[in-house]
DNA sequence: ATTCTCACA
DNA sequence: TGTGAGAA
């Protein structure tokens, strides 16, 4: 059950194969990279190789940018998705499942997403006055 | 043919 | 985020 995990993380499409698979533009797929939201390995002459979980990884990121998610937000959620077990604190107490914290922090993170989204790109958060 | 980085009338 | 230039 762990051979197809080690084929999902191996690095080999190019990004023009990712582009095909997630609808993206280069631009977009390395803008993404910049902002630490993946990190696809490199190799031959410097050129980027993604693997399958790279590219889920990145049609996640577009889900939620389509929700009205910004980098910010995304970047951690996909921590969450990275870090599963956050803390299995010392406390015996009646757990919060994990998914209930996730699901708490999703929500938040929509709410913050929600903010600086286009629609009013013009209008300046004024906050006060 | 592809992809990379960098810059922006 | 798009686009084009010059290199690899």
């Amino acid at each position: 059950m762990s051979g197809n995990q080690i084929r999902r993380s191996m690095p080999i499409l190019p990004i023009g194969t990712v582009m095909q698979l997630t609808d993206l533009t280069a631009r977009q797929i390395r803008y993404y990279e910049e902002h630490s939201l993946i990190h696809p390995a490199r190799s031959d002459g410097n050129r980027r190789l993604y693997s399958l979980n790279d590219v889920d990884q990145l049609l996640e990121i577009k889900d939620l940018l389509d929700q009205g998610i910004n980098m910010a937000g995304i970047k951690k959620i996909l921590i969450l998705k990275t870090e599963p077990a956050p803390i299995e604190t010392t406390t015996t107490k009646p757990e919060v499942s994990n998914e209930e914290v996730r699901k708490i922090l999703r929500e938040e993170l929509l709410q913050a997403g929600r903010f600086q989204r286009p629609g009013m790109q013009n209008e300046r958060p004024r906050f006060f006055h």
